[in-house]
RNA sequence: GGGCGAGUAGCUCAGUUGGUUAGAGCGCCUGCCUUACACGCAGGAUGUCGGGGGUUCGAGUCCCUCCUCGCCCACCA
């Protein structure tokens, strides 16, 4: 126990967090334990979240800090509540982008990996990994993430590696993944396929050519010499097999059976119907069939039993590959497919076959890792088939077994699960888990297997593995049951799956969150969580999304050193709607960070105001103290800290859904981290520092019984309060929490973050009374700073005696708080007795009316200007007529009482009464102020 | 092209089922170094609640329409 001495003037984050973080992970305080989860026989309920795996080169971005922050949240709160935590921390190794990192160090020293060899790839990657990967979970203990550093997981370490080979193996013996012969998205710089997924869209510009190609007319008929075709993509026409039109097309009826001559390869193609496939509508009405390299061409061309010329390479240059004979020219050969696009659009253009160019927006994929435009490209991959898994995870969010949060979420998962198409999951990449395949070419077998393969199993012949390497998010599928043992049926498996919550942003809702939800039913048989949280995404005062590469970020460990881990977590937390994006300003950390220091100071002080006059000794317990000792202000806050729990439990929410199935009404429900935090801050702040702390000076200062019962109440307070807190800003909560005087019955210190969370008191209700004070004093404040009454010059003011109070004895209130009330507003009060009546007396001063209808007369005779305050309220009364009188009318409306539902008449006539007696005082106060 | 969200104080955002004077933080103005806290205290100013129309006694809130931004989805070449 530190003494009250030991504790400095000023709160020093960066001399205290690291020591605490340590601290709390040598006990242990993250570990879970896995017998005492329910699940195994345990007595707490186990919560479990998965934090979404950084990418294991990653470094620490404020991206990160936003989604950890929010995880740790909520998982200090379960933890506090008694629940076994669990929260699951990892690193992914981010197939492409990994394998870019280690090829741009190549391009450093001039090589590619193809220099060095696949092996030596691979150990090289694994290396760098092992050296400097794993960067980031460092860096996240100094956010204060309260992870099990025990159950570290990595997509590629030999467990993880493990469920992935199960996973494959288990989807292929179920007939679920196949090899597949189809067009699908290539990037030719990262040289692999991508899934649809990892195809991003984006609008642009572009040119819309239309070329014409000579008809070659059936024999005996008569028709068009030309049929134009439009194109945005002009390069591809070498790769043309058919012009496909409408059949019920009237322009082109006699051309079809026909053929026309391909341009520059001079290949003739037929011209052939497609009703499917072709929009009479759009450009021409005639389609060229590229095959190969268009997702619609391949469908038509499959139809019609069309070659499959590919006429692009590998990098995106043109090439005569298979089936394309001759059909790219010399002069073309090699070329960039842009430059080609060019070239050919030139060479068009002499044959006087370029009908015309017009501008085009149109919507080009790219690479989600290079951002280089896809290639439609054909060629063999593995897919899952993926519908079968897609309707228990689609029914999971319908029958609310699982909900999004925000709501809107929910439209676009079952939009996309609905459309799903099947999942391309080869990568022609080195880095990532090799496909668990194996080929025999001598007997043509082919063998899926969990052990790694000598020999055929049928001939006995030699066998090679696949070359390709599984998505990336093939592993990251499991990740809620891989990181817990599967698919051995591990202890940790039984006591912690499914988790609850995963909190993520909405960019990989579909290429992780959704699949994970198939995966979950697909190899549990169960969803993996009950609650998807998406937060948003952290952006510039420009609302540009925050990145290293546009130079806007900013490095949340420069937050840290400046302004501590607590600043920057109140700061991500405090401003956070559900769902909404936080916007932070890069060139002013003083502007986005100083509140949360400035609040961290805030309880620093309140820490030192409390060590300093309450003194280390043990205090009474806030249950033991006799009721009667309580004064009106302990009364009071005592019930502003139930209000302040309840706010707080009703912002957080139900933490899991009753029964597996979330109610209507709690569907909805928690996770509102601002609110809460705004709740925890409001009643610390306004309520505790401002008022109490204030009203408490005097006692804490003299002596006796009533010294301590305010001891008691003060440290029992602040303790909550403390506790409240602690999930936002754990590290300065728990440097005071080890310093506060012990409450007597509860001898037990410990860490707060494993402290009992604060429960309601129904002993301490309403305090009205202490309102009444609170309302004078701010009226009396007004007066003074309005008439600039010096803060020397004393104010009387007089409550004056009123039947109609909420008070019985109102006068007892200003014995008791006189001291108070000097001390906040320099004022006197002086009891008023009934024969006395200021207010008629020289009727020049303020009269307020308060809360619970009692008035407060403040004589300023010469200062006040009385006709302002008369006008002021007559303005009010009128309004208040106007309303009432509506409502009146409304309440004697046959029309409306005939028709509205009881209850809704009911609360009108509630209201009614309410602004009757309202307009009763305010008439009163405009008698006394304007005289008549 | 389809769907969704947002537009409220200079900035970032709250505003529950329509109902007293539309709120908070930051910023700004005024006065205070009141022995927990100037990273603070007290007080204050600022809003045609995106535009227009409608329902209603009453609309920031409900309906229609338009405008502007943003996001998601999409095989019109």
């Amino acid at each position: 126990m530190a003494s009250m001495t030991e504790i400095g003037t000023q709160y020093d984050p960066a001399a205290t967090e690291s020591a605490t973080y340590r601290e709390w992970e040598e006990a242990g305080v993250f570990t879970a334990d896995l017998r005492r989860s329910r699940r195994s026989g345990g007595d707490r309920e186990p919560f479990v979240i998965v934090m979404p795996p950084p990418n294991v080169t990653a470094v620490l971005h404020m991206g990160h800090g936003l989604n950890n922050t929010v995880q740790d949240v909520i998982v200090r709160w379960r933890r506090m509540r008694g629940d076994e935590a669990l929260w699951v921390p990892g690193t992914d190794h981010a197939g492409i982008a990994t394998q870019n990192v280690i090829e741009k160090q190549l391009a450093s020293e001039g090589k590619t990996r193809f220099d060095i060899g696949r092996e030596a790839f691979v150990a090289r990657t694994t290396e760098f990994v092992g050296e400097t990967g794993g960067t980031i979970l460092e860096q996240l203990r100094a956010l204060g993430a309260s992870c099990d550093w025990n159950r570290t997981a990595y997509t590629l370490s030999p467990e993880l590696s493990r469920a992935v080979r199960e996973a494959f193996v288990q989807l292929y013996e179920r007939g679920l993944v196949y090899r597949g012969h189809r067009v699908i998205h290539w990037c030719s710089r990262c040289l692999t396929s991508l899934s649809d997924e990892e195809a991003e869209h984006a609008e642009e510009p572009g040119n819309l050519y239309h070329v014409r190609y000579r008809v070659i007319a059936p024999a005996g008929t008569t028709g068009p010499d030309w049929i134009t075709v439009a194109t945005t993509r002009p390069e591809t026409m070498l790769g043309d097999v058919a012009i496909a039109v409408h059949p019920d097309d009237e322009r082109y009826r006699t051309v079809i059976g026909g053929k026309a001559l391909l341009p520059i390869a001079n290949v003739e193609i037929p011209i052939i119907a497609d009703a499917e496939g072709v929009d009479p509508a759009f450009g021409t009405g005639a389609l060229k069939i590229t095959p190969a390299h268009d997702a619609n061409d391949f469908e038509i061309g499959r139809r019609h039993n069309l070659p499959m010329p590919v006429i692009l390479s590998p990098e995106g240059r043109m090439d005569n590959g298979a089936e394309a004979d001759h059909r790219v020219p010399s002069s073309l050969l090699g070329l960039d497919r842009f430059e080609a696009r060019e070239k050919v659009v030139e060479m068009l253009r002499e044959l006087g076959q370029l009908e015309k160019v017009e501008p085009h927006s149109h919507a080009v994929r790219h690479c989600y890792r290079c951002d280089t435009v896809v290639e439609p490209r054909l060629s063999d991959q593995w897919f899952v088939r993926i519908k079968p898994l897609a309707e228990p995870a689609l029914a999971a969010v319908r029958e609310r077994r699982i909900r999004l949060l925000p709501e809107r979420w929910e439209a676009a998962y079952i939009n996309w699960m609905e459309g799903i198409r099947d999942w391309n999951i080869s990568r022609q990449l080195w880095w990532g888990h090799r496909i668990p395949v194996w080929y025999c070419d001598a007997c043509g077998e082919v063998i899926a297997s969990r052990e790694d393969m000598e020999s055929c199993t049928k001939c006995g012949g030699p066998v090679r593995q696949d070359d390709d390497v599984l998505d990336t998010w093939f592993s990251s599928w499991l990740w809620p049951f891989s990181t817990l043992g599967w698919p051995d049926r591990t202890s940790d498996l039984a006591s912690f799956y499914p988790t609850d919550d995963l909190v993520t942003a909405p960019e990989i809702l579909f290429l992780w969150v959704s699949r994970m939800i198939m995966g979950g039913f697909a190899f549990m048989g169960e969803a993996p969580f009950h609650t998807v949280y998406l937060h948003g995404t952290v952006r510039d005062l420009e609302h540009v999304k925050m990145s290293k590469s546009l130079g806007n970020g900013i490095d949340p460990l420069d937050v840290i050193a400046l302004y501590g881990a607590d600043a920057l977590r109140y700061t991500v937390i405090s401003g956070l709607g559900m769902g909404a994006d936080l916007m932070l300003d890069p060139n002013d950390l003083e502007k986005s960070f100083a509140p949360g220091r400035n609040f961290a100071t805030k309880l620093w002080n309140i820490g030192r105001f409390l060590l300093s006059n309450v003194g280390t000794g043990t205090v009474k317990s806030v249950a033991a103290l006799d009721p009667g000792t309580l004064a009106r202000t302990d009364r009071w806050i005592l019930h502003c800290l139930n209000e302040a729990i309840s706010e707080c439990d009703a912002a957080l929410g139900p933490a899991r859904p009753q029964g597996g199935v979330w109610k209507a009404n709690e569907l909805r429900a928690g996770l509102r981290l601002g609110e809460y935090v705004e709740s925890a801050r409001r009643f610390v702040w306004n309520e505790l520092a401002d008022w109490y702390v204030e009203a408490v000076k005097l006692r804490l200062a003299g002596s006796g019984e009533d010294r301590e019962v305010a001891r008691a109440v003060l440290v029992h307070v602040f303790g909550a309060a403390l506790r409240l807190l602690h999930p936002v800003v754990p590290f300065i909560t728990e440097t005071l929490w080890r310093r506060l005087p012990l409450e007597a019955d509860d001898a037990t210190p410990g860490f707060i973050a494993t402290a009992a969370w604060p429960a309601i008191d129904p002993a301490h209700g309403e305090e009205r009374e202490f309102e009444l004070v609170r309302e004078a004093i701010n009226a009396i404040r007004q007066l003074r700073a309005e008439y600039a009454i010096s803060p020397g010059d004393q104010i009387t003011a007089q409550l004056l005696p009123d039947a109609g109070g909420a008070t019985a004895d109102g006068s007892a209130i200003l014995i008791e708080e006189t001291q108070l009330i000097q001390r906040l507003a320099r004022c006197e009060m002086v009891k008023m007795s009934g024969e006395s009546a200021a207010a008629e007396g020289d009727g020049k001063g303020a009269l307020i009316l308060l809360g619970n209808g009692s008035r407060l007369f403040v004589p300023l005779s010469g200062v006040i200007d009385i006709d302002r305050e008369c006008a002021k309220a007559t303005t009010e009364l009128a309004k208040l007529d106007k309303q009432l009188a509506s409502l009146t009318a409304r309440l004697a409306n046959p029309g409306f009482t005939g028709r509205a539902p009881a209850e809704v008449i009911e609360s009108e006539r509630q209201k009614e009464q309410e602004w009757t007696r309202r307009r009763g005082q305010l008439a009163e106060k405009v008698r006394a102020l304007c005289g008549s």
